[in-house]
DNA sequence: GTCCATGCAAATGATTTGCAGTATC
DNA sequence: GATACTGCAAATCATTTGCATGGAC
């Protein structure tokens, strides 16, 4: 969330890339939609309202560079897409303890915060010898709204 | 775990299914590796060794019949493939607590068995009246080998 | 002006599907 | 013997890539 342009012009040039139109136009969709877990055709959908000129193409160029520098997380439902939402980089408190409820009805997908998993990942660290640095939880069932028929 | 060749027979006819060689196969295939977490590919590579006339389209086939009679479970490592391990029809006890260790490192995944998740599944019921079936867990970062260099 | 970035079209590659022949019940 | 299952080849479809043009610095 907290998406600001000018700091994403200072992330790229960091990196020596260049500030394009293209680039940021697709941050900014993603960010525009922080509930949404958008495909690459849905948010080619989004910038093409923008910028109509863009191609395909280079959304996807433009995700897989977004999600290098972290700015966007890849997640995928197992939907045939994968799919994006705003990254850690911009808000680090946030990321590391948050889970998707995913309805296996409906197919609605829930964000969920919570920091239960540190517990876990220390016993996996005293059993295993491995250390966790980071997570994916997703959550099966079905939501309020498909319980209640 | 625990493949019993009758036991499969049985369920295949409860649901109007033919009893072939190619599914027994393929069954038997990825039973006999536990601890691997194999895609369509590297089983029409093992299953083609007992039954050479086998088609790549009949593996993809019956995995998706083993998977909507939970015989297997479908991964997602985000390698490009689909995987599929022993799911929790023979075994219930076991796989509910199961998730994945990914060392970001060397690709390697471990299996740990845990149920720590219960407590989370009890919280998400109670503060969004979402009821958690299944869940699915993999955790990122550094396994004891790689941790030593 | 130099390169990196873009757009387009063609390529890739895992998975699915149509269809004629085959095996199970 | 009817019909579900299989093998093969062709189709599908998200994503990637090659290449010539355009834009950022």
């Amino acid at each position: 969330m907290k998406y600001d342009r000018e700091q994403f012009k200072r992330i790229l040039k960091e990196n020596g890339l260049k500030v394009t139109r293209q680039r940021l136009v697709v941050l900014e969709a993603i960010s525009s939609c922080p509930e949404e877990h958008l495909s690459a055709d849905e948010i080619f959908a989004l910038v093409k309202v923008d910028c109509p000129e863009i191609g395909l193409a280079t959304v996807y160029r433009t995700i897989q560079l977004l999600s290098e520098l972290h700015l966007i997380d890849r997640i995928n439902f197992d939907d045939g897409y994968v799919r994006y939402e705003m990254g850690s980089a911009f808000d680090r408190e946030q990321k590391h303890h948050h889970h998707h409820l995913i309805c296996s009805n409906c197919g609605k997908v829930i964000s969920f915060q919570d920091d239960l998993l540190e517990e876990l990942e220390e016993k996996i660290a005293r059993t295993t010898g491995f250390e966790v640095v980071d997570h994916e939880v997703k959550l099966y069932g079905h939501c309020k709204d498909c319980r209640r028929k």
